[in-house]
DNA sequence: CGCTTTTGACCTGCGC
DNA sequence: GCGCAGGTCAAAAGCG
């Protein structure tokens, strides 16, 4: 699973959690702002930018199995993401994985109540980063993808191409910010 | 040979 | 207390 670029030409949404949105250098068409408290009711509320409902918005199933004990790879149990750091984007395209930069290997698959696509769950494969994806196809538009980054990375992008200096890393900067359709983000 | 993907089972939290 | 939903792990298989 190696591609050259992810989306050359597709739609893209933006959803943010933990920090404000440097969307301004992007063409988001819309972007969630989530709480970095999950679990407060209040995220939910304002995950409601554009979609329906980003992932994470089923708070309850967020508690649900994150804290798995001491049977955790390391041993580190988190009610919810340290530092709050959590990225959901929305793209249009007809791949389901997108190679942002890093190297990303699937733990699992799991069909959602709220999706009737199932939703895929990525791990960062470089040693000692614990970043996360969720990768769901948008129920409403199956043409949509919905990506969902859990943590930040704590290396850097084997790709590293910044697009701007102050792009932090919890934004997959490596990816391409191309929006062909102006119109096209609300649906198609 | 090493790494990634696939699939089923298991575990935990929440709601009823 | 039980059932449901969601998330993660582990073993096996496939591919480069």
């Amino acid at each position: 699973m190696n591609f050259p670029e992810i989306n050359p030409n597709h739609d893209f949404s933006y959803f943010n959690e933990g920090f404000d949105p440097p969307a301004t250098e992007f063409q988001v068409s819309d972007y969630l702002m989530l709480d970095g408290g999950f679990g407060e009711d209040n995220s939910s509320s304002q995950s409601m930018a554009s979609s329906e409902q980003v992932p994470s918005g089923s708070s309850s199933g967020y508690s649900g199995a994150t804290s798995r004990n001491n049977s955790m790879q390391n041993g580190v149990k988190k009610n919810k993401i340290e530092g709050g750091h959590r990225v959901a984007f929305r793209t249009k395209s007809e791949l389901e994985v997108m190679d942002d930069g890093f190297k990303w290997r699937k733990y699992g698959k799991k069909s959602v109540k709220n999706s009737p696509n199932p939703r895929n769950y990525y791990k960062c494969s470089s040693g000692g980063c614990d970043v996360k994806k969720r990768v769901e196809r948008d129920r409403e538009d199956s043409a949509y993808v919905i990506t969902t980054y859990d943590g930040v990375h704590n290396h850097e992008s084997p790709c590293m191409v910044y697009y701007n200096n102050q792009i932090p890393l919890a934004v997959p900067n490596a990816w391409n910010f191309q929006d062909s359709s102006p119109h096209s983000s609300s649906s198609s």
